[in-house]
Order: C-alpha cells, then sequence, then structure tokens
DNA sequence: GATGAATGAGTGTTCATTCAT
DNA sequence: GATGAATGAACACTCATTCAT
C-alpha cells in the first residue's frame, strides 16, 4: 500500500531537514572540507544514497546553510525596519547582532570564515559573495536609518556602525565569556542610536 | 668540487625562500585545502621532491606563515611600545594595524579565515589558536598603554579600541575600495587617543 | 530496495575473503614491500578504493595473514593435545608440519621469511615477534607431551625435536623435489617419539 | 699537488670498505627495503654522490654482501676439507656454523631473510638463489666427507646433517639466550660425525 | 675525488559520487 | 524511497638517482 502524497512529502520534508541541520552541526564542528560525505550521513543516521537524493551534493548543503543564514539576517532587519524611530530600529539590529553572536559564537564564527574565503576559491567563493552581499543590503538600509535619524553623512556612520557590531561580534566569539556585553550595548547605542 | 658551505647555504636561503613566498601566494588565492603541493611546487618553479627538501609539509609551510605574522604584529607591537607618549603608541597601532589592511586586504583576510577555523579542526585549529593567542598578547599590552593614558576602566576601553580596530579591518578588506581611510583614523585618534 | 542485511553480509564476505586471498598471493610472490595496492587490488580484480573500504591498508592485511597462520598452528597443536599418547601426538605434529611445507613450500617460506624480518623494522617486526611467541607456545606444548613421554630433560628434547622440524622445513621448502620425505618422518619418529 | 697514484688507491679502497661495512649495518637493523640510501651515507659519513662513485646502487652493495657472506662459507668448507679425517671434517663445519650464530645472530638472520626472499622479487631472488646454490655446494661437499666416513647413503646423510644444523642455527638466532649449544654441539657430534 | 641540491616516478590513502538492488 | 558496495581521480609524501659545481 503505497503512502499518501502529502505523507511521502512530510516523510521528505523530514529527512531534508535531518540532514540538513546534521550537516550544520559538522560543518561547524570540522569545517567544510574536513567534513566529509559519510560524517554527515552518520550523524544524520541515514545512508550516503539517501543524503544524495536529496541534495545534489556537499556543496549544495552548505548553499541552504547560507540561504538560510541570509534569511536569518534579513528577517532581523524586517522586525528592524518595521518598527517606529530610526533609534529602535538601530537598537534592534544591535541586539539581534549581539544576542546571536552571544549565543551561537560558534555559528557566526563558521560564516566569518565562509566570509573571508579566499577569492580564488572556485567552489566556496560563491558563498563567500552572497554573504558579503548581504552585508551590503543590510548597510543600505542602515543608511536609510542613519538619514531619517538625522546625523551627517549617514554613509559614513553606517559604516561605523558595521565595523563597530563586527568588531564586537568577532571579539565576542573569539573570547566568548567575560564579555562585558551589556556595557558594550549601551555604548553602542549612545554613539549610534541618539542625536544629542 | 664542492660548493662551498656558504654559497650551499646561500642557494639553500633562496630556495627556501622561494618556495614559502610562493606558498603564500597560493594558499592565499586558494585557501589552504585547495592548495595542492603540486600548486605551490610549480608556483615556485621547483620539483615537489624539493619542496620536502626543506618543508616536512603542507603544515610546516602554514605554520611559517603563522609564526611570520606573528613577529609582524609583534613588530608593530615592540616599536609602538618604545614611543614616549600612550597617546603616540595608541596611534601607531591604529596606523600599523589599517595600513596593514589597506596595502594587504587579501592577506588580512587569510589570517582572519585562518583564525576563524573550527575549533576541532585538528590540523589548523593549532594555528587559529597562536593568532588568538597573539592577539590576547597585544590586548594585555593595549590595557597598559590605556592605562597610562589615564583612562577609568583600562581593560574595557582596550576591549574596544580592538573591536573597533577589528571591525573596521574587516570591512576595509571585505570592501577594499572607497572606504573613507583617513577619516576613520583620525576618528580612532579622536575616539580612543585623547583624553579631555 | 536496498540489499538486505544479510545479503550484504554475504557480499561484504566474498569481498573481503577475495582480496585476503589476492593479497596473499600477491605477498607471496613478490614479498611484503614489492606487493603495492595497486597490484593486490589488481590481482583481486577490485578497485584500490573497495580495497580500503576491508582493510584499514597494506599492514592489516598482513595482520590478517598472520592471525589465520598462527590459528592454522594452533589447530595443528590442538588437534595433537587430543590425541591419547604423546607417541601419537609428536607424530601428529611431525605430520603437520612436515606435509604443510610439503604441499606450500612457498608458504612456509614466505612465513619463514617474516619471522627472519630484522627486528628494528618497525612496521614488520610486530608480526615477527607475534610468530615467534607462537613458535615458542608450541615449544611449552612439546615440552609437556616429551615429559609424559617420559624422556630425561624433555626441555632439551623438544628443543631438539623444534630445531630438527624447521631444519627440515627450511631444506624441503629449498630444494622441494626430490626430498625423501617419508625416510625422513620415519627417522624423525624413531628419533623423538619413541622410548627405548 | 696530486696525490700518487698508490695513495688514491688506498684511499679508494678504504672509502669503499666503510661504504660497505656501513651498509651491511643499516641493512642488519632495518631490512633492505627500509635502508634508504641516506641512511648509508649518513652512517658512513659521506655523501650520497660519493657513494654513487662506488657502487652502483643500493642492490650491488647488497651484492656485495653476499659476495662476502659466500666467501665465508667456502673459506669454512676449505679449512674443513684441508683436515685430515672426515670426522674431523664434519666437526670443523658444525663448530663454524654454529659458532658463527652463535657470535652474530642477526647476521645469520639476515642471510636465512634473504634466502627466503619470494622468488618473484626480481631484484632481490637472484642473491637468494645465490645463496641457495651456495647451500647446495657446502651439500656436495658434506656429501662426500659421508662417503668418505663410510656411511650408507650418504647423501640422505648429508641433508639430515644440513636439516640439523639450520634447524639449530634457526633456533638460536631467534632465542639466542639460553641455548645449550655445547651439548648440541655433542649430540650433532655424536649423531653424524662417528660411526660405530 | 666529493658534495648535496634537485628531480620525478611511484606509492599509500582518502573521499565525493554512482548505481545495482 | 533507501541502502551501502564499488569506483577512480586526486593528493601527500618518499626516495633512488643525477649532475652542476
Amino acid at each position: 500500500m503505497p503512502r499518501s502524497k502529502e505523507e511521502n512529502d512530510r516523510v521528505r520534508q523530514l529527512a531534508q531537514e535531518n540532514i540538513r541541520t546534521s550537516a550544520m552541526q559538522v560543518f561547524i564542528e570540522k569545517g567544510y572540507y574536513n567534513a566529509s560525505i559519510a560524517d554527515i550521513a552518520k550523524r544524520a543516521g541515514v545512508s550516503k544514497g539517501l543524503l544524495y537524493n536529496y541534495y545534489k551534493g556537499k556543496e549544495e548543503l552548505l548553499g541552504d546553510m547560507v540561504q538560510s543564514r541570509i534569511e536569518e539576517i534579513e528577517d532581523v532587519m524586517q522586525k528592524a525596519a518595521a518598527l517606529g524611530t530610526p533609534s529602535e530600529q538601530l537598537k534592534h539590529i544591535i541586539d539581534g547582532a549581539i544576542d546571536n553572536v552571544l549565543h551561537h559564537p560558534k555559528i557566526y564564527r563558521f560564516y566569518l570564515h565562509l566570509q573571508t574565503q579566499p577569492e580564488e576559491d572556485l567552489l566556496l567563493s560563491r558563498y563567500s559573495q552572497m554573504l558579503n552581499e548581504e552585508m551590503a543590503r543590510q548597510f543600505q538600509l542602515q543608511c536609510e536609518m542613519f538619514r531619517k535619524l538625522g546625523v551627517p553623512d549617514p554613509e559614513i556612520r553606517s559604516l561605523h556602525f558595521s565595523s563597530a557590531i563586527h568588531g564586537i561580534s568577532l571579539m565576542i566569539s573569539t573570547y566568548p565569556e567575560h564579555y562585558p556585553v551589556r556595557q558594550v550595548k549601551e555604548q553602542l547605542f549612545r554613539d549610534f542610536c541618539v542625536t544629542e
């Protein structure tokens, strides 16, 4: 007795989800090049063959991860944009970025690693480019916010803002303990989100 | 008649230098895992065998690179420490860091990539750790400078300073063009190197 | 539809058996160091990759061979021990040893070759040691038999017995033809298995 | 000022002797295949290049060793043949063989190892054949001795004699300690060198 | 004679990917 | 859909041998 179409779909969804999650774990632990397909399949508790039924290969798995990372970022940005004042919007970005690093430093680390992939790595540079482009989109939205905030030179301001957040994120992910997160957030807020 | 010892030493030095330089180029272009020994040897115009006469393997080549990177950083820090006032010292660090990224964005990128290696990459994590430790040493020296500068909470200040520099460096290396370097340097100077 | 577990096991058994047998042939023909993995795989009609699915490497293949050789010897010893009189027991050892060399002189040669591996061959000395230890075990069992036989100095007697058998085996394996096997067996029996 | 011809020859002789001796040591320690030319040259304290001036390669070095081994054996046989009675002759062979193993068990081991080289090892089988042929020559001479001794079936007797000596040698070289050498020699003498 | 830098063919090993079942 | 046996290309590394000096 064959499964119904819906049930089949659900099985597919679950299997795919399972594989993707396992791949993320293994990539984050061992890095893309050290993660073998066998590792991922074993982690997911499926056969290598099945993995290839759902994903064309290792690269596509990474592509999925990058895609969902980008969606995550865009989600934060959209939620921010929906807020009333530019000050609140920027604060939301600060919180989103810092909390994310704080709770998942290894994930931040992984994507930064990917983002800094050598440009001529023909296999992966595509993904670092996608991430960088997302950063650029984020930058544009921030510019708009700073413009509304009424600061002079909103582009420069946005650049400073991004630099500050990335610098702090890097430091947090490198030394995850003892980082005075609250203070830093407040400092960022004072420096960037208010006009005297 | 065999070559004299000195002559031989010179030949060895040159060959080694040549190989190291080529390895750097290839690593930076293609990344560690995509750079094959054959690539490096070809780039150096040398046989694979000779490469192994001078280096035990791929890893040692990377080790050499990391070592010289660390020495480069320590050199900047020592030159800074030798200056008269904490203000000048910090300014020297700013200049050293920013100019370095500006002139060799790919090299900065490469080492940041290495630094963000997943921790369980047994092969490379050793090197990311070495780089992180160097960053920690740098941090300690900076604390001292801020202390002399007479700011309250010099540790927090040093943390902010490092975050700022790393953030900016990351942005510069990602978008090497159009970055308002002079302005940023001046801003950093105003933010961190003077006491009102 | 995947193969059933049992079917898969059978396939694995067959493949493994095939590889092991081919490895034995190639090792015996060309020697361990001259037998390349490619040789063995080709002989087995199998890809190099598959070989590594079943064996961790060249050394493990040899390990398997040594293991089964030891089991072969212990089998003869056990069968001997199960016999009624010491005289019969020793006769069984003589027959087992001589017949084995006679029917597979090259195999005897191979293991003797392995047993005489230079002690500092870090790779192989482990296996020569295992074989020597088996010989020592055999020696102990023989001592017991001679003791039951009621000879004076059973240890010395066992030593002579082993020396004689090894000497004869070496000669047979070196000059496999024309060796007066029956006579020699009878002589050994008269010399060692009876008490006047 | 060029060296005189004689002096030159002497230098050559010494250098060659030095290399040959070192090669023997290294071969005996690590085995032929694990001994690299670099090892041998280092042990001899000369450059790889010089080694190739005197020997065409690794194989020729081994050839030299085998040659001198054969001469050693023939020397014992000639000294034996020069003695007055067959009984004394055989005793001399016993002493020569056993004492040799006793004093240099590793060397015996090495040559037995070489002798048991797989027949299809195209590189080394030539040498194992040379050694086996020498053993055959020795066998012929022994036959003559046994004939003179007046035993029936001197060929069979010689075969037994060789088997006994090889068996004992193998045991001594494998368990160099505690072997009751004197007793064994006496037993051999009683078994083979006297007629009742 | 003497050196050791340089070569390159050969080998063991890994792993993404395919496909018969 | 699901499996895992099987493949083979790619790679790191070794070492006997050559030759310019």
